[in-house]
DNA sequence: CCTGCCGGGCA
DNA sequence: TGCCCGGCAGG
């Protein structure tokens, strides 16, 4: 089916839904459970013909189908348990990858989301590929697949989508494309993190439980507690050590379990990524979440608070922007080519270019593949692979989830004001973003 | 309440 | 395509 209903405002698919996607759960078809679920969950709001999901609903989503994932995974015994999922004959050697892929354009969380399905899809017969499924498969990878904010922790908007529960708090509804989440968050851990944590440990019952929290229980505070310690545990069966630090506990894992002897010769530098995870200093000591992955490299220095406090000249800030409108198109000199020198050398936050601050989004394969097949959209959900210190080198995806925040650049209007409205950029007089004082 | 702006309607 | 505006989300 090829989308043509557009996701509620400020949706940050941005995308287009098909005409199923009106009805109930089609959004998640990726499985019976899910169907239903979400058909019953109270956070799925119908506005016309809008669809609004909050995040908690998302996020659960996207556990639950990576706990199919790991769960068909695991039940490599129990052929029923490996049908019973999603409803289709699901091989049970899936090779869910334990590290990230080599390719620094795709997301892990995609790999690992849609190699079970391709598989799923294809066995049965390919042209049969349910696009609900991929859509769905998709959205959801994008939803986990965003860079870092480029403004990291100098913004406070970048802990309000986490809550307590784990759920993350987003809004489906936006067509922005900007999501955020704590990067010292570990709870949820990413998808990645959820696949290194499938392939390590298996899964137990908290991740279930945790899905039937996020699924059934009310929405988490929208706000979430500040005050984060951040510790990181040992998963090391009867370990249980506690270090303060990511390269502490790396050390630890890496001395005491991982390179002891010459029993794991190859033993790989990001391979004690595996085995930790971090808790937070009210969580219980229990770690019932897969374990996490290092967080990522702290955030570049705030330029938009610079931004914001001057109106930037519009040839002074460079963007690489989808445009859905015509005035929204960015000026010829905003060349896409200056971005690509960027985009893959650099966590695609903030690229300097002669002083001129130089802002690159880039996107993932399942947006790509929206785009593709949808019509064109602003929101853009970011990948970003970056070297990892701590693993030597190694690329580490960092997937984040990016919301687009609001906006403290001065607009036309506050510039101008309202009784000087023939001054104002015709987006603003039109009440679209504005396209003088780029943000 | 104010502001930014998305989505959609209209010419 | 240009223009306008209802309405929503966030502050």
């Amino acid at each position: 089916m090829m989308p043509n209903t557009r996701l509620g405002k400020r949706s940050p698919f941005g995308a287009l839904v098909g005409p199923e996607t009106t009805r109930p759960g089609v959004v998640v078809a990726m499985g019976p459970q899910g169907i239903s679920r979400v058909r019953g969950h109270s956070d799925l709001k119908v506005r016309g013909n809008v669809r609004r999901i909050s995040v908690s609903s998302c996020w659960a989503l996207n556990t639950w189908l990576l706990s199919q994932v790991f769960f068909q995974c695991d039940d490599a015994g129990d052929p029923r348990a490996a049908n019973t999922s999603c409803g289709r004959s699901v091989s049970t050697c899936i090779d869910v990858p334990r590290r990230l892929g080599p390719a620094p354009s795709v997301c892990p969380s995609l790999v690992n989301i849609l190699s079970p399905m391709m598989l799923c899809c294809s066995r049965n017969a390919p042209q049969e590929v349910d696009m609900d499924e991929l859509m769905a498969a998709m959205v959801l990878s994008s939803l986990s697949c965003s860079p870092p904010p480029p403004q990291g922790s100098a913004h406070k908007d970048t802990t309000a989508p986490l809550t307590d529960g784990g759920a993350v708090e987003l809004s489906v509804s936006g067509s922005s494309g900007y999501w955020s989440v704590d990067p010292k968050s570990p709870a949820p851990s990413s998808p990645t993190d959820e696949a290194r944590g499938g392939s390590a440990t298996p899964p137990d019952e908290g991740l279930d439980m945790e899905l039937n929290q996020v699924l059934f229980e009310e929405p988490a505070p929208r706000k979430r507690r500040n005050s984060l310690k951040a510790a990181f545990r040992c998963l090391w069966p009867a370990c249980g050590k506690v270090l303060t630090s990511v390269v502490g506990i790396k050390r630890h894992i890496r001395t005491v379990h991982l390179c002891h002897g010459g029993e794991h010769e190859r033993c790989s530098r990001s391979e004690e990524d595996f085995y930790y995870c971090e808790i937070n200093q009210w969580e219980e000591p229990h770690c019932q979440s897969p374990p996490s992955a290092p967080p990522p490299p702290p955030p570049s220095p705030p330029i938009g608070s610079a931004l914001s406090r001057s109106a930037p000249s519009p040839c002074s800030s460079f963007w690489q922007v989808q445009s859905e409108h015509s005035y929204q198109a960015p000026p010829p000199s905003q060349v896409v080519s200056q971005a690509a020198s960027c985009l893959l050398t650099a966590p695609p936050t903030t690229c300097s270019r002669q002083g001129a601050p130089f802002r690159v989004r880039s996107v993932s394969v399942g947006e790509q593949w929206l785009q593709q097949h949808s019509a064109p959209c602003r929101s853009v959900f970011l990948c970003s692979v970056v070297p990892s210190v701590a693993s030597g080198g190694a690329l580490t995806a960092v997937c984040l989830i990016f919301r687009r925040i609001r906006s403290e650049a001065k607009k036309c209007r506050k510039v101008y004001g309202i009784e000087h409205r023939e001054l104002w950029c015709t987006a603003c007089r039109w009440k679209k973003a504005c396209q003088r004082f780029l943000d």
